[in-house]
Parts: C-alpha cells; sequence; structure tokens
DNA sequence: ATGCATGAGCA
DNA sequence: GCTCATGCATA
C-alpha cells in the first residue's frame, strides 16, 4: 500500500520448503524441529472437521490463560499508529562511521528473554583468529531450484574465497550447508566480541556491508546483525550470511589496524508504515489457535479474525511468522 | 531485541 | 497463499 522497498539487499530465498537442514549437521536440531513441528495434514483434517468447537476451545485455553496469567503487561488495545512523517534519510542507520561502544553496550538489557542470557553468557575469552575452522565452508546448497536465487549470495561470497566456488560447480563436494551450528554459534559470538570491540554498532555494520562491493551482496538492517548475532535467523541463512560477514570482520579489522575509521556510504529512503499492534488477549487467543493448527486454512483465518476482531491478512501474517519463528534456530544450544 | 510487514520466488 | 529473507517501527 504505503510501502514499498526501495531497498534490495541480496535476496536468498525460499524453496528449500522444509528440509532444508541436510542430514549433515547431526540430528539434534533437525530432529527438535521436528519434534516442535505438528503434523499440518492430520491435525488440518481434524481441525477442518470440529472446526467451531475447536476454535470454541482454543478461545476458552485462550480466556483461562487470561485469568491465569493475571497480570502481564498492559498493552495498548490496538494502536495503529500511522506516523506518516517523512524522515529525511536514515532511520536505522545513519551515515555515522563509527560509533560509541558504550551506545551498543548500555541499553536496554531489559527483554530478560533469551536474547539476554545469550549475550551475558557468551563473553568466553576464546577470540581466537577469525580463520574459521570451516573448510568448506558454504558453496552447493541443498538441491535444484534452490540454486538459482540462493546460487546468488554464494557464488558472490565465492568470489572472496576463490576455493569455494569450485566445489559450487560439481556439486562433487560436500553438500555445502554444512557448517555445523557450533561453528555458526561460535562464529556468531565471535563476531559480535569483535564489532563491538570495533566499536561499531549493528546498524554501521549492515549499510557498511555494502561498501564491501560484492556482488549480490547489499546493505543489511540492524535487526539482521542482531539476529545473526543472536542466532535467531534461519539455519541457512545463517549459513549464507556467515562468510559476508566475516569479510567484513576482515576489512573492518584491517582498516582499524591502519587508520580506524571505516566510511560508511548510505542511501536513506524516508517512509513510514504502521505496525499493528496485537493485543495480548488476542495474542493469547491466537497461540491458542496456533498450539491446535499451525497452518489454517483460509476460511480459519478468516473466521478467527473476525472472533478476534482483527483484520484477516493480519491474522494470516500473523500465522506466517509465528511458523517462522518457530523454524529459527536457538538450537545451537542444544547440540 | 523483537513484533508485525513486505516482497520474491514457487507451487 | 506459502516460505524465506529481511526490514521498519517500537518497546
Amino acid at each position: 500500500m504505503m510501502t514499498m522497498n526501495s531497498k534490495q539487499p541480496f535476496t536468498m530465498h525460499p524453496a528449500l520448503h522444509e528440509h532444508k537442514y541436510p542430514g549433515l549437521h547431526h540430528s539434534s536440531s533437525e530432529a527438535m524441529r521436528r519434534v516442535c513441528l505438528p503434523a499440518p495434514q492430520l491435525q488440518g483434517s481434524i481441525f477442518s472437521g470440529f472446526d467451531e468447537s475447536l476454535l470454541a476451545r482454543a478461545e476458552a485455553l485462550a480466556a483461562v490463560d487470561i485469568v491465569s496469567h493475571g497480570k502481564s503487561h498492559h498493552f495498548k488495545p490496538d494502536v495503529t499508529y500511522h506516523t506518516m512523517s517523512s524522515v529525511p534519510c536514515t532511520s536505522t542507520s545513519s551515515t555515522v562511521p563509527i560509533s560509541h561502544p558504550s551506545t551498543l553496550t548500555s541499553h536496554h538489557i531489559h527483554q530478560s528473554l533469551e536474547g539476554d542470557l545469550l549475550d551475558h553468557i557468551s563473553s568466553s575469552l576464546s577470540m581466537s583468529g577469525m580463520g574459521a575452522p570451516d573448510p568448506s565452508m558454504m558453496t552447493t546448497q541443498t538441491h535444484q531450484h534452490h540454486l538459482q536465487t540462493m546460487g546468488h549470495l554464494h557464488q558472490a561470497v565465492g568470489m572472496g574465497h576463490p576455493h569455494s566456488l569450485s566445489a559450487a560447480n560439481g556439486m562433487a563436494c560436500i553438500n555445502s550447508v554444512e557448517s555445523d551450528p557450533r561453528e555458526l554459534e561460535a562464529f556468531a559470538e565471535r563476531f559480535k566480541q569483535r564489532r563491538i570491540k570495533l566499536g561499531v554498532t549493528q546498524a554501521d555494520v549492515g549499510s557498511a556491508l555494502a561498501n564491501l562491493k560484492i556482488p549480490g551482496v547489499g546493505s543489511l538492517s540492524q535487526s539482521t546483525i542482531c539476529r545473526f548475532e543472536s542466532l535467531t535467523l534461519s539455519h541457512n541463512n545463517m549459513i549464507a550470511l556467515k562468510p559476508v560477514l566475516q569479510a567484513w570482520l576482515e576489512e573492518a579489522e584491517a582498516e582499524f589496524r591502519e587508520k580506524n575509521s571505516k566510511p560508511d556510504i548510505f542511501s536513506g529512503n524516508e517512509r513510514k508504515r504502521k505496525r499493528t499492534s496485537i493485543a495480548a488477549p488476542e495474542k493469547r487467543s491466537l497461540e491458542a489457535y496456533f498450539a491446535i493448527q499451525p497452518r489454517p486454512s483460509s476460511e480459519k483465518i478468516a473466521a478467527i479474525a473476525e472472533k478476534l476482531d482483527l483484520k484477516k491478512n493480519v491474522v494470516r501474517v500473523w500465522f506466517c511468522n509465528q511458523r517462522q519463528k518457530q523454524k529459527r534456530m536457538k538450537y545451537s544450544a542444544v547440540h
């Protein structure tokens, strides 16, 4: 509607439906994920059968939930801001080259969720050189179509690593996406520590990425860098981003040594989009529905939307995001 | 740090 | 209409 992305970073992409995580890295994470994921088909039929009663049940559950939880936060019922103010430029990233480390460390520690835990326990001293243990790195993705787009990134990155490219062609190699979770986790942590040491913010890294001039690789947002560091991206996404961030880190440190600053070009956009806020009660209901059927049909979504007095699209997107969230990493801790 | 949203590619 | 990668807006 009122939002269009003028920015189009390198797009990696979908296509690998459920099986993106080849059996390369143990079965732990994959298995766990599977356990978490309910069987769509089965539940789907059940759901469609007792549609109404289940909806009711979910609502009942939600209601009970509300009572039992009692407290929780005070939500804004249905805030739908629409601040159509035009921002000159920037938003997430200003043209500031390097910002103070303090900016990063000091604020928000409030979330008290997993992310923080990660942050805290993280500070290990093993900041070994980033020679990255992984030998074969990326390259060959899982399959056919996947090659199309995801290939972009990988190949692009491959240019920085001559050896990896050759492997990509054949397939004679080790089905690439084999960087194990543990390695990724280690890298993410190392990355964060070194980034902070350089006094660079997540947003800075994101925009600075474009300066690398790696074909197919543009800038990224603070969100993405943050998610990378906290391992809250999909496994494939992590794998794909790693080489890019690694390249940035190397260059940043190199420049830091000789000089101490890094230029940071960036073109800002101006736009504001509204962010719907789903109230706590509705959210609980949605969660209850999700527990019963993570993939409701269009009709179910419509029904749910109506019952909760939300726009159908909002509900649909909520389910999509919920599913996506479910698939994200964070499993590394399991090994 | 994270919630809701967009858009590309695919089916 | 879904999945996925990614981003804006916001707590």
